[in-house]
DNA sequence: GGTGTTGCCGAAACCGGTTTCGGATTCTAT
DNA sequence: ATAGAATCCGAAACCGGTTTCGGCAACACC
């Protein structure tokens, strides 16, 4: 590689700490220490130097930094793109919260992507032998997340997307799933229904445990008791969300409403509820939870508790950055409701769970 | 800052560029001209320098290397957010098919989004003078890209997702979806269409030029002359596309065949026909380009032109790496077709353009 | 008025690489 | 045998910052 291509002028134009200095006729080392903020340098050194940066327009080169501090002023995202679909809908609005959070900190954001556990470590760890962040916002928390305990072994700074379980040592940022489960079963059952059934999504994810609790009491909140067959899991696709639905619409006493815990999964319900001739929002109630965009596609659109991802991926950022400057991570933990959005899925149910079973009787003879 | 946080210990176990030095009894100097390829080493210590760097496993730091080389063997992406919702399915595999390419060079990728033409430029602007990026992919290449020549004038390095014209000293990927626009006309017309209208996206993107260039191209090779009424353009979003369905179904003389330079758009003929009673597939035929996700949710499924976003990023990344390696910009272009996917949207047509009028009419009043 | 302190800054080492320069070998040609 | 060229590597400067160390002044204290 000796031949070179863009002839990489190394100092295209930039002030350099040193030109700051010369300006203000002292060393680099004490401009340095000013701008760090070392106590050995006299308030009005302090702001002569911090206006002069300024003035003169002078950003570190993050990367001269690193070579002595070993921090990039970077934050590292590893996106994972074997999941399923629900939270690529997310993906743009979620970058865009993380890179403004980190643009306005002068910091930026590396990422990467990962298509299994294995493929995962091997990328964090060579984002961080690399130094290619300072810490790593991960997504999608597991019950039992392996990436906490290697991290924490590695001594690297994190944040989660969603809580976890005695995550001692641990930052997060989530939504509160469970109230909009409960949320939504209050809801239901002020239209009028009386037997509500909960479609779950993979267990193995914290926020799926959560959720369940939530529909739970939302459940003993009115009065109702939760009965198992009405409670289904590891529904995370159209498809499987398709199942469940119909697996629910076949019992003795089918539901008159459904929770779901995602919305890639509700999207589910409408196939099924048309294979049986039944009328979403009249003959069967739904509310998803996700916001995702397909949801207003449907007649009628999903009513779901939207999530706000461009938000979570700002506070994330800025939640981290404060870790990595030194914040303790579990003052560092902030949360957030979701926000209901009415599209005309849920309403009062047309019939009693007996008659809608006459019905769902003849469509499927 | 004097109070630090996590205390990155500068040195964590890395095997530096002195280590492979002391191994061998050279110096740093000599085993960093070796493994960069100056000719001033003989070729059996560049290969033992090689294997012992291998077999230590050293992989330089990039910011140290930046510090004097000015290059930090990273790609900047600069994502819009305020773009249409087409691109915004396919992010997180392009990001995959990017990752993977960077990282395989053990180069890595800064990603930071945008919201308007001035926020774009002025993050480009930092990511070059941080040196975050050595070189930038640009998607959404516009007929005028205001981007291509500033960037020129700053001498940085980049590549274009999608073709450019009169774009001296550019690199680019791109699909060829003038091709995809031509046979989508040739299979309308093998089913026995005769009445074929184009639905293009917004001119003001280059492809958009080129996909209706490749439509007329078709019509012209079945022997069928263009009609001005059957053209229309504008339309990126279901909403759009419906509209423009339904004028082009309420000419004197409708289409029996829609040809959309874009599935979002392709979306909205789906209601439009609904709203007129009639059958995409058999009263209506309907083929898309790009391949969203969401072609398959509608019933029938949208036959389409899908594009590989994973592929795309892949090449993008691997063409730019080059270039900043010193490769010319000339050479380093790349195309690919677009594959088809059939699904339902497209079938022989059920009765004539009169036939359909009369249907419409009847229809609408 | 000597003697510690304290406050404040300059000087220089340092981080992990790259690149220039010059000198020691070896090879080749007289 | 010797001069000249070619080959190959060590030494040291360098990139743009950070951090340690030491010293000069001013100040406080007996």
């Amino acid at each position: 590689m000796s031949a070179r291509g863009w002839n990489a002028e190394p100092n295209g134009g930039r002030v350099k700490i040193s030109d700051v200095a010369g300006a203000l006729n002292l060393t680099k080392g004490t401009v340095s220490r000013a701008l760090n903020g070392y106590p050995d340098i006299a308030e009005s050194t302090r702001l002569r130097v911090r206006s002069a940066a300024r003035r003169m327009g002078y950003v570190p080169l993050s990367h001269a930094q690193a070579i002595r501090t070993g921090r990039t002023r970077s934050l590292g995202l590893v996106w994972r793109v074997d999941s399923h679909d629900g939270d690529r809908a997310f993906l743009s609005e979620f970058l865009d919260g993380v890179s403004r959070a980190v643009s306005d900190r002068d910091w930026s954001l590396t990422v990467s992507t990962a298509d299994s556990d294995v493929s995962e470590r091997a990328t964090l760890s060579r984002l961080l032998r690399e130094r290619k962040a300072d810490g790593f916002i991960l997504p999608r928390t597991m019950a039992q997340d392996p990436r906490v305990e290697w991290l924490r072994k590695e001594a690297a700074p994190f944040i989660l997307y969603g809580r976890i379980a005695g995550g001692r040592g641990c930052s997060w940022f989530d939504f509160l799933g469970e109230n909009a489960m409960r949320d939504s079963v209050l809801h239901l059952h002020g239209l009028g229904h009386r037997r509500i059934a909960f479609v779950n999504s993979d267990p193995r994810y914290n926020y799926a445990l959560l959720r369940k609790d939530g529909f739970l009491k939302g459940l003993s909140a009115c009065g109702m008791r939760p009965d198992p067959e009405l409670i289904a899991c590891g529904a995370m696709t159209p498809e499987a969300g398709e199942a469940a639905t119909r697996n629910l619409l076949c019992l003795r006493e089918p539901p008159t409403g459904i929770v779901f815990a995602q919305d890639m999964a509700a999207l589910g319900a409408y196939p099924a509820a048309a294979s049986l001739g039944l009328e979403i929002g009249r003959d069967l109630s739904v509310v998803g939870y996700d916001g995702v965009p397909e949801g207003a596609f449907p007649t009628p659109g999903l009513s779901t508790f939207a999530v706000d991802s461009r938000w979570a991926g700002s506070r994330l950022a800025a939640l981290l950055i404060d870790q990595v400057r030194g914040g303790s991570p579990e003052e560092l933990r902030e949360t957030a409701e979701a926000r209901f959005v009415s599209r005309g899925s849920d309403g009062p149910p047309s019939r009693s769970a007996r008659e809608l079973a006459k019905l769902i009787n003849q469509a499927s003879t």
